[in-house]
DNA sequence: TGCGCTGGCTTACGGCGTAAGCATACGCTG
DNA sequence: CAGCGTATGCTTACGCCGTAAGCCAGCGCA
């Protein structure tokens, strides 16, 4: 039965990933069932586990997919503060491209080795800077968390929320500014937080390094 | 046969949310079914279905029960840096106290009324402080965002790996700061790296008042 | 020619959230 | 005290899920 198509171009890793990346994207994470997935490339939910023993190794190729997007900084290509946030920016900017994928890449980051290419670049451009190795490691750890809390909230506020029936109901005594704001925040918004938490961040690391 | 035990106390909301804390902390958020939140209490999964009409519902209650253990900063109790700190500690430890539940107030915290008194507490600390309300703001999202990703990845990194059979094997060409760390981050290193995290956020701040 | 390998398919199991309806027991009204 | 409505928990059933186990077509090589 299945016969009929089965001179189709074989699986391959690349072509499931690919698949998977598109139906989190489409669909959410929710939906990225063993079956939908086989479904979306023409095959059975079975046949996928001849490709990855498990659906937790899969989504860590996904995520090891979807790093490997981010642009790494050349070193010695700008001063340290424009290429850190050229970085933050980019990491950014991938989180928010695939916003549905954000948790699984908050999850399952550690130990991938896209993201050890990842931090391995932003400690070189760090210690280049003259940072030591432990206070380029807490800058690492620091900002990393940043970039993604902020764009866990971004897509969580900003994203979700965007064709929702209620802006939802508000507590009485609520900060007035936040009553206002909160059901209608931007994507400019959102923009100028990064930024100024960016900012912030790095006049703090300049005083910081002013004051050894 | 469940008869047998039919004269005990009633289920409530808040003997359910105290178990489905319980269950969290003890066994993980993937742990938390309806069959087993029931088990735990000596009851069907239906049964459960009396007291929240889903288990989202639930799930939301649950991050209110949480964020309820916050303490909010006095207005006007100390100098607004030290508040600042002392939330932004509370709060860490608030979700290093349930890492597993740190997914759940990712996510869910938006428009939860918890939350919301939290927020507008940190608005009104910063508005006495003399920030105009959408710098407040900002500071508010980029700092929250900051506290939630740090524990994010402080939970993944230092905490989940504590027992693990390998250290994960790390591809060669590594930084060796991070290859030398990395597959033994301590506590103690989580609290310098978020202590660093508040002092340049903070000094950051400070520069920039400072040039208004 | 035959044989083993590759890459798919089928079936089946236990667990999930939850819709629908049943049974019990308590508290109120008369 | 009788009778009944309502609150609360139980049972069954449905369609999902991840995946263990085994089957089979067709290809490449001896």
């Amino acid at each position: 039965m299945a016969r009929a198509v089965a001179s189709r171009r074989p699986l391959t890793n690349a072509r499931i990933l690919d698949a998977a990346v598109e139906l989190i994207d489409r669909s959410g994470l929710g939906d990225l069932s063993m079956r939908h997935l086989g479904a979306a490339l023409g095959v059975e939910a079975m046949s996928l586990y001849r490709h990855f023993p498990s659906k937790g190794v899969l989504l860590e190729a996904v995520v090891g997919r979807l790093l490997a997007e981010l642009v790494l900084p050349v070193p010695g290509h700008a001063r340290w503060e424009e290429s850190f946030r050229a970085l933050a920016r980019g990491y950014r900017q991938l989180l928010l491209h695939h916003p549905n994928a954000i948790p699984l890449l908050a999850t399952l980051q550690l130990s991938n080795p896209g993201a050890l290419a990842a931090a391995g670049a932003v400690m070189a451009l760090l210690r280049d800077a003259g940072f030591d190795a432990k206070t380029a490691f807490h800058v690492l750890a620091t900002v990393e968390s940043f970039v993604i809390g902020f764009a866990y909230w971004e897509a969580g506020t900003a994203g979700l929320r965007a064709a929702d029936q209620p802006p939802p109901v508000l507590p009485p005594g609520i900060d007035p500014y936040i009553a206002e704001r909160w059901s209608a925040i931007t994507r400019a918004d959102c923009d100028d937080a990064f930024e100024f938490g960016l900012d912030v961040y790095v006049a703090g690391l300049d005083r910081l390094i002013a004051s050894r």
